[in-house]
DNA sequence: CTAATTACTTACTAATTAGTAAGTAATTTA
DNA sequence: TAAATTACTTACTAATTAGTAAGTAATTAG
C-alpha cells in the first residue's frame, strides 16, 4: 500500500462534473480537463479512454450516491420536510456556482449521447424520481405532508421545478430559485 | 417583385431551430444545416455570417411571436385556463418530436454563449415569464384562477414544470409530461 | 442595355476535436 | 532483483469545426 499524493483519476472526474454543470457535455473537451490538471490530454484518455467512459463513471457515482441518500432518508426519523430539504439544498449551491444540475444538463444533450449513456441517465432519473416519490408517500402517510395528486406526479413537479429552476435562475437571478424552493416546501405543508 | 420559389434564409432558420431543440446549440454545425438543404456551408454563412447571428435571429423571431401571443391573450375573452392551454400546448408537440423547448435548450448552454446572445435570451425569458404572470394575474382577478403565491412565482413554477418536463419526458416517456400538464391546469382551477 | 446586386459555389484555412501508438520513469510484485 | 505494471509524456492523425476570399450565374435597377 502506498501513500498516494495524487489521485488524477478522481480529479478528472471532479473537473468533468464541474464542466458538465457549467458549460454542458458537448461544450467541454479533454483539453479543458488536462489544462486544469497540468497533465497532457493523453493522460485523460489513459484513465477514461473516451468521453463517454468519463460520463458513464460520473453517472455511476451519482447512482450510488443517490442510492445511499435513499437508504438514509428511508431509515431517518427526520420530518419529511427536512428530508426534502436535504434533497433540495444542493441545488441552491449550483445557482451560486453558476451551474446547473447534471440531470438537467445531460437531459438537454440526451439525443447526442451514445446508447450506453442514455440507459444510465434513464436509470439515474428513475432512481431520483423514485427517491422523491417515496419520501412524499411516506411523509403523507405520516401526516407530515399534504398533496392530492399522485406521488409520482408530485415528485415530477418538484424535480422539474428544481432542474429548470437552476437553469432559469442562472439567467434571471438567484432570487427566482429561492422563491421556487420556498414554494415547493410551503405547498407540501399540512 | 419576384415570385420566389425558395427562401433559403428562412429555411436555414427553421432547420436551425429544429436542431437546437433536438440536439442543442453546441451539438449542431453549419454542415448539418447545409446538408439538409442541399447547399454548401458557405451559403449558410452568407445568410448568417456566424452561428451567433443565426441564434440571434431565431431569438428575435421568438420574441416577436411571444409579444404577439401576449397581445392576443390580453385582448382575448377566452377563459384564463384556455389561455394557459394555448401557451402550454406547443410543449406537447415538442415531446412528440423528441425535442425540448428553445428556452430550456439555450439555458443549458448559457455559459458558452456570446454576450449579445445572453442578453437576448434574458429578454425572451423575461417576456415569457411576464406573459404567463400577466395571464395568471388577470385570471385570478376575474375569479377564474386560484393560487396563493405571488403571480411571478406561480409563473416560474409553471415555466419550470414545462421546460424541464419536456427534457425529462423525452427520457422517461410522454405520459410523464401529460401528467405534469394536467396537474398544472388542475392546480389553478377555482 | 449596362451596372449593380443577390444568392450562391468553389476552394481554402486555421483551430480544435477525440483518439492512438510508442516510449519512459517510477513503483510494485514475484 | 528481474519482470511486470502503473501512470503518465511525446508525438501524431484524421475528422470536424467555424469562417473566409474569390469567382459566377441569374436577376434586378437605372
Amino acid at each position: 500500500m502506498s501513500l498516494r499524493t495524487k489521485d488524477t483519476k478522481e480529479e478528472i472526474l471532479i473537473i468533468g462534473k464541474q464542466l458538465i454543470q457549467l458549460v454542458g457535455y458537448n461544450a467541454f473537451s479533454y483539453a479543458d480537463i488536462s489544462k486544469k490538471l497540468n497533465i497532457k490530454n493523453a493522460a485523460v484518455h489513459y484513465h477514461y479512454p473516451g468521453k463517454q467512459d468519463l460520463l458513464l463513471s460520473l453517472l455511476t457515482n451519482y447512482i450510488s450516491q443517490y442510492k445511499n441518500l435513499g437508504t438514509e432518508l428511508e431509515t431517518s426519523s427526520l420530518h419529511s420536510l427536512k428530508k426534502l430539504e436535504k434533497f433540495i439544498d444542493p441545488y441552491t449551491q449550483l445557482v451560486d456556482n453558476n451551474s446547473i444540475c447534471i440531470i438537467g444538463s445531460i437531459a438537454s444533450d440526451y439525443n447526442t449521447l451514445p446508447n450506453a449513456v442514455k440507459i444510465k441517465i434513464a436509470e439515474l432519473i428513475d432512481l431520483v424520481i423514485g427517491l422523491v416519490e417515496q419520501t412524499l408517500r411516506t411523509g403523507k402517510k405520516a401526516g407530515e405532508l399534504n398533496f392530492t395528486i399522485p406521488a409520482r406526479t408530485q415528485a415530477l413537479l418538484i424535480m422539474t421545478n428544481l432542474a429548470a429552476g437552476v437553469q432559469l435562475a442562472r439567467i434571471t437571478g438567484k432570487q427566482d430559485f429561492v422563491a421556487i424552493k420556498k414554494s415547493i416546501l410551503q405547498h407540501l405543508k399540512t
